[in-house]
DNA sequence: CGCACACTTCGGTCCGAACCGAAGTGTGCG
DNA sequence: CGCACACTTCGGTTCGGACCGAAGTGTGCG
């Protein structure tokens, strides 16, 4: 027997955490980078308050959940971005074969506002993420040439446009996100979490009930019109 | 009950195949790119042939491995770049605190010697993949502004070396690995694993023993001085 | 041929953990 | 104060899967 390596018995903990059913549908929900209550989340999974409770216990003890307590509610949400980015990966790692098609016309409604744009953790993701990176793509603000990254004239946009990018944590500045319905990689990172918190905090775009998915405003229509060239039609 | 995601089981599924310790150990010994018997697995992660067999029928089916036979050998490898990429990812999740001493000598040693220069997957990390990282930043061949990208003089580096980079697939032509010894990021991605290969073959670097471990030769110190300036001293 | 070897299949044991309902703790509101 | 509500703790059940050794299959070599 060679040596093992030290990270195997870590490895395996951290996947286990993720290797339940119950709190995988816990965890891709919380991508939608708010917090939930407990509640909420048994709800969600259909199990027992009682047994998600030990769920919350363990995901927060293994670092994946961060925890606020308010009253007698028990808020959770995603420990960090790279929490998000963890689960972002897996996720696409078995997207390809989980384009099933949806059951009910319920679902189907939902899944349908969910592909045209929604809120990855803590970007834009959907049609609505694949055409603002190819439009900041064309007018030469972002590269894609290996791997994803800013020009010069895309920080100069970010600036004019009044969107700070903080350069000073880990994060990378921007990534690529591999799109769940889309198939394609949308911009992440630093500069994609700004753009979509810009995108909420100024109207352009709005949450659709209280789920994920997020549709763009008229005034978002116009201001990604003036500053990116997206026609409306493209939006909708 | 809100719609769950429909990716949850097949996300449970996938983390299920890293979350069992022994095969942890294995996926992790495969990172060195080669392929392995069901014996050496075995022997390595110090459980019976039978058990051990039982884990490779399961990672095979899951994707994570592909399997050749020959004879009366089982070879398995790692399935592609995207599983050892999400396998670095994982690790690094947990590397923080996975910097634990060594217990033996033995152990001790052969750390050591992973810490100064190993393969990663396929491509070369530790100090010497850092100070390859860094020579290449500095000659600005490879630009850390907004994630890992290579330069317009960076391409024409690897040309004039005579390493030829495809950039048909899906994978990154550069990509930043967080390196597990050294808590930072070296290259990874298309060019990082034809520049290993292209160091193994040339002659620069060989394999210690059987282990990921490598260490650069008086030739690969000659090369890495003229084409990157690296000192002899810092890839001791 | 027959033995050594690599791997697989099978039967059986054992442990961990997911789950529920019921009872308990703590918070907020009328 | 007392009730409703959110969550937690506890006991008990059930199920999956990790493990081993023994027996079975297939390969290579003398």
């Amino acid at each position: 027997m060679t040596a093992k390596d030290t990270r195997a018995p870590q490895l395996a903990r951290l996947a286990g955490l993720v290797a339940d059913e119950t709190r995988a549908v816990c965890l891709l929900a919380l991508l939608d980078g708010r917090a939930w209550t407990a509640g909420e989340l048994a709800r969600h999974a259909g199990v027992a308050a009682s047994t998600l409770s030990g769920h919350l216990g363990r995901l927060v003890a293994g670092g994946l959940l961060a925890e606020e307590r308010q009253g007698r509610h028990r808020y959770v949400r995603l420990a960090g971005p790279q929490v998000a980015q963890l689960l972002e990966d897996l996720a696409a790692q078995v997207a390809p074969e989980a384009a099933a098609r949806p059951r009910t016309l319920r679902e189907s409604t939902a899944g349908s506002a969910m592909a045209r744009g929604r809120t990855c953790y803590d970007h834009l993701a959907g049609r609505l993420g694949i055409t603002l990176t190819d439009a900041l793509t064309e007018r030469g603000l972002l590269s894609q040439d290996a791997g994803f990254a800013l020009t010069e004239a895309g920080l100069r946009w970010f600036g004019a446009v009044g969107i700070a990018l903080d350069r000073k944590g880990r994060r990378p500045l921007v990534r690529a996100c591999l799109d769940w319905t889309e198939r394609r990689s949308h911009l992440a990172g630093v500069a994609g979490a700004a753009l979509c918190r810009h995108a909420l905090d100024t109207g352009w775009c709005v949450r659709i009930g209280s789920e994920r998915a997020v549709k763009v405003t008229p005034s978002g229509e116009r201001a990604l019109g003036e500053l990116l060239g997206i026609e409306a039609a493209a939006l909708r």
